[in-house]
DNA sequence: GATAGTGGATAGCCCTACTATCCAAAACAA
DNA sequence: TTGTTTTGGATAGTAGGGCTATCCACTATC
């Protein structure tokens, strides 16, 4: 096919596809002259799955990038396109704020079992979560300009319902991936179910909450009278 | 306290400060001369927050306002915060991309008898997971320019774990917030019960992954050997 | 032969979230 | 008192992200 299909099929601009190729997002067609080239299905499946990453997944330009130059390199092994689908979700780096909570998440993996990279990025987002809220939830009036001991390991229990409920998730998601040999679905399936999930997961949380808003007030309960 | 220890104490320059006062993220100071004002731990805290939302929340400045235009207001009710708090973690209006897998969704929802308002973000915010995924996963060389039939019902189905490990999460999670009589607590709760453990079930999620990738490298379990 | 489409390159645009500068008027320090 | 710093308020400017528009010399198609 040439860019007239392709950018149809894929609902995005020329211009758009001449700049994800200028920046290496997908490869050049195939020249067959001077100012004409021919284009598979590979490089329209890539354009979906730039988009999806985009605009679904909410990453950066950036971010796909790094992404898919992992997803790109034939010597790296399952874990390591995990973790640049990982890196691909967190914050970016440079971000120290947070990072005085870090005992408090490395004492709660430990006690949870989890073995974690220390620049495991999971790990200072999870930090970065539990320094805000021990800044915002700290006594009425907080006082002192930076609380060190309020982000105490007190505020960290309450990660055990997530976690307790993830944790088997997660081991599913991993013990159920494709063998190695099919590496091109095997690696598809780790970028989509990290990127792409993990909206999902946001999604149904939503949902589930505001099911659960209706049925308390549809339902009293104990707090309010009909 | 002035504008310096405000700005010191929350981490911000003077200069964002102004400009959150300017574009009404926080109220003025309580003006004591022509060009003197004093303001209180609320300005502190109400900083704090913007800062999680924007940081940690990843959320835009746009979206910071409207959540916190709907905290400020009295006359809203619970639910009602909760669904600016889901707004405000939503993909923002106008991808109409993904509307096609909105009756999947909604058989989806139905079969599951959660209760949806037509116009919650998330129900389209997991339309266009699920439609980013048909269009990724379809038959190995995907063909047709918009596959009708592939987002069908049967990818939904693998949302069912998920689904069944966050339902009861939220059901605690509305049942479990503060009685309505401790407005600011129970707002407070809310909001960031939504933005914050939203990046935190992303995290421990991620966490959980990688321990149990590692495990799987360790634990051969049948498919690799010593 | 007329019309539309193409590869390649460069420049420009819009948006977001600040940041820098300026000013006259306090505030504090010696 | 005098010098230095800080402040409120306003306006202009900036850096980065993600495209978009335009141009040109070709090809393709009818």
């Amino acid at each position: 096919m040439r860019m007239g299909e392709l950018t149809r099929r894929a609902g995005v601009t020329s211009a758009t596809v001449k700049w994800y190729i200028r920046i290496g997002l997908i490869p050049r067609g195939e020249s067959t002259a001077r100012n004409q080239a021919v284009y598979d299905e590979r490089h329209l499946h890539r354009i979906r799955l730039i988009r999806a990453l985009l605009e679904v997944g909410r990453l950066s330009v950036e971010q796909v990038q790094q992404l898919l130059a992992a997803v790109d390199d034939p010597a790296l092994s399952p874990a390591d396109i995990a973790a640049a689908a990982h890196a691909a979700i967190s914050r970016p780096t440079g971000h120290a704020d947070g990072d005085e909570a870090l005992p408090v998440v490395d004492d709660y993996l430990r006690a949870r079992g989890w073995s974690i990279a220390p620049d495991s990025p999971a790990r200072r987002d999870l930090a970065a979560v539990l320094s805000a809220l021990g800044r915002l939830t700290g006594p009425v009036g907080n006082d002192v300009a930076a609380p060190p001991a309020a982000t105490g390991a007190d505020i960290a229990h309450l990660l055990d319902p997530y976690a307790d409920a993830l944790e088997p998730l997660a081991v599913a998601e991993v013990t159920g991936l494709p063998p190695r040999e099919q590496r091109a679905e095997l690696v598809e399936r780790i970028v989509l179910g990290t990127v792409l999930m993990d909206q999902a997961i946001s999604a149904l949380r939503r949902l589930a909450q505001e099911s659960a808003f209706h049925a308390s007030v549809d339902l009293p309960a104990g707090r309010r009278e009909p």
